[in-house]
DNA sequence: CCCTGATTCGC
DNA sequence: GCGAATCAGG
C-alpha cells in the first residue's frame, strides 16, 4: 500500500481527531501503526497537544549509535517578524472539568449523629453505564483482593463484610484502575447529569 | 501484558 | 520516502 492523497488525508484527519496510530492503521488497512507514526512524523504533524506519552523521552535521543555527526549547525536564524507576533492566549486553563469523579462504592462511613449528606454527585449514574456494569459483572472474574494485579479491574462488588464480595477483575486498559465499563461509572461526563425526575 | 507515540536506520 | 525494530512511558 502506498500513501495516496486520500490515505494521507484520512491519516491527517484521524490524527487530528486524536485517534491513536493503531486505530488509524486499522482504519487505513495495509499498514501498521509504525507506518502511520512514521508517516505522521514525516508529515511533520507529530506532537498533538500532549498525547500523554514520551514527550520527554523524545527530547533525549542518542543513548548510543550514530557516532559521527559533526554538524556545524550554525543557527543565526534571524527570524524577524514585522508585526503581530504576540499570540493571544489568555485561555491557559486546559481543564474545563468536563468530568465529575464519582467515588466507587466504598463502605459508607458516616459521622455519628450527622444527617445524611445530600450526596450531590454520588448518585444519578447514567442508565447505560449501569446497564453496562450489570452486564459486565456477569462476566467478572470475581477476584479476591490478593488476586488483583496491575491489569485487573479493581472495582469492588458486594459487601466487604460478607462472603459475597469480590473484585471485577476484568482486564483494565492503559493504566486505568478499572475495566472499560467501570471506568464509565467512575468517571461520569457532566453531560450525563441530565435531569431525571426522581 | 496490554497499550501509546518516538526514533533510528537499512532499504 | 518508507516502515520494522527498537525504545520509552503509562
Amino acid at each position: 500500500m502506498s500513501w495516496t492523497d486520500e490515505r494521507v488525508e484520512l491519516l491527517k484527519k484521524m490524527w487530528g481527531e486524536g485517534q491513536s496510530a493503531s486505530q488509524i492503521a486499522k482504519e487505513l488497512g495495509g499498514v501498521t501503526r509504525n507506518a502511520v507514526i512514521g508517516k505522521v512524523h514525516r508529515l511533520g504533524l507529530s506532537n498533538r497537544a500532549g498525547t500523554g506519552t514520551t514527550a520527554a523521552a523524545a527530547a533525549k535521543p542518542e543513548p548510543k549509535a550514530k557516532p559521527a555527526a559533526p554538524k556545524v549547525e550554525a543557527k543565526p536564524k534571524a527570524e524577524a517578524k514585522p508585526k503581530a507576533e504576540a499570540k493571544p492566549k489568555p485561555q491557559e486553563e486546559p481543564e474545563p472539568e468536563t468530568r465529575v469523579a464519582v467515588m466507587p462504592p466504598r463502605a459508607k462511613i458516616i459521622p455519628a449523629g450527622q444527617p445524611l449528606p445530600p450526596q450531590p454527585s454520588a448518585n444519578e449514574i447514567s442508565p447505560e453505564a449501569l446497564a453496562k456494569v450489570s452486564e459486565i459483572e456477569k462476566k467478572a472474574k470475581r477476584l479476591s483482593l490478593m488476586e488483583l494485579t496491575e491489569r485487573t479491574c479493581k472495582w469492588p462488588v458486594g459487601d466487604p463484610a460478607t462472603d459475597d464480595f469480590w473484585f471485577c477483575g476484568l482486564p483494565v486498559q492503559a493504566g486505568k484502575p478499572y475495566c472499560e465499563a467501570h471506568v464509565g461509572v467512575a468517571f461520569q461526563p457532566m453531560s450525563s447529569r441530565r435531569d431525571r425526575r426522581r
